[in-house]
DNA sequence: CGTGAAAAATGTTTCGG
DNA sequence: CCGAAACATTTTTCACG
């Protein structure tokens, strides 16, 4: 699983990556209907873009309300000193923790911006007593409570 | 696809949805061999959890930096006026947005919280003059430019 | 509810254009 | 690189414990 800058991609390609972002259990068959090729044409396409590493992943998407997990929470952290190794330590620290769904390190004064998927605000409320209090280089943090998720893991647009 | 608030799970359900959305196109063989399981029984349980929308879809995750879309901006916006009209017709043009993967609408004065899937800052730019001056309703919004997408697509913790 | 073996569907490989 | 046919795997069905 390569991860070359560009890979040349045609018209195709691109619709298949859109078909596969919506359903990816879709028979090859469907797919190569639906677009005008025969099912081991795209099957050697897919291929390719896994390979390639255009297409990461293959994976279900679980409702997480559907599994005790109703509460989506999103972080806005400010660090404290901005040396690499600190730095890296954090991002360690929320990669190992299974409730951050989603870490970016960004520009401007909040320095990370994590998304949380926990099953209630205790569960929170101990997480951020961990990561963000005894965890150090945090100066501060901002906590936003979703009331609703309006659109979660859209596809890349294409 | 229903949509049931508690489906009752078992221990053999959730390593099953730990499994898939790790990769859901193992087989059930291979699944089922990890848990215990017989490939029928494995076929049954995931047809159930299709069925009853703990597993709300399957999806291959498309990465944006391959197609030509590296950069991820996260948007805060405070509305201007709160009446649930306005703040519908916001919603629904976020949802129709494709360049919007993820909104959120969130307690504390910023009211929604949008992560955008780019080309360039020229296209974002372009957005915002879309969706936020010529949109109306958005008091103010603030940009966050992601340098790291240290983790993006996390699994739901089980 | 899980198991095991047939049947149907899907995915893969081969080969000729 | 595509497509048609042969091939291998997987998914599904069904009778049974």
């Amino acid at each position: 699983m390569k991860k070359p800058q560009t890979v040349a991609l045609d018209a195709l390609d691109l619709k298949i990556l859109r078909a596969v972002q919506e359903d990816n259990l879709a028979p090859q068959r469907v797919i190569g209907e639906s677009i005008g090729l025969s099912p081991p044409a795209v099957a050697r396409r897919l291929q390719n873009l896994r390979e390639s590493g255009v297409i990461r992943k293959d994976v279900s998407v679980v409702d997480g309300h559907a599994v005790g997990r109703p509460l989506t929470i999103i972080a806005h952290v400010t660090t404290e000193n901005e040396r690499l190794e600190l730095l890296d330590a954090m991002k360690e620290r929320f990669l190992r923790c299974p409730q951050i769904q989603q870490c970016y390190y960004v520009t401007g004064d909040m320095d990370f911006i994590l998304i949380f998927n926990v099953r209630d605000m205790a569960e929170y409320t101990e997480l951020t007593r961990a990561l963000f209090f005894e965890g150090g280089n945090v100066k501060s943090f901002r906590t936003c409570v979703s009331m609703q998720n309006i659109k979660t893991d859209g596809p890349v647009p294409l």
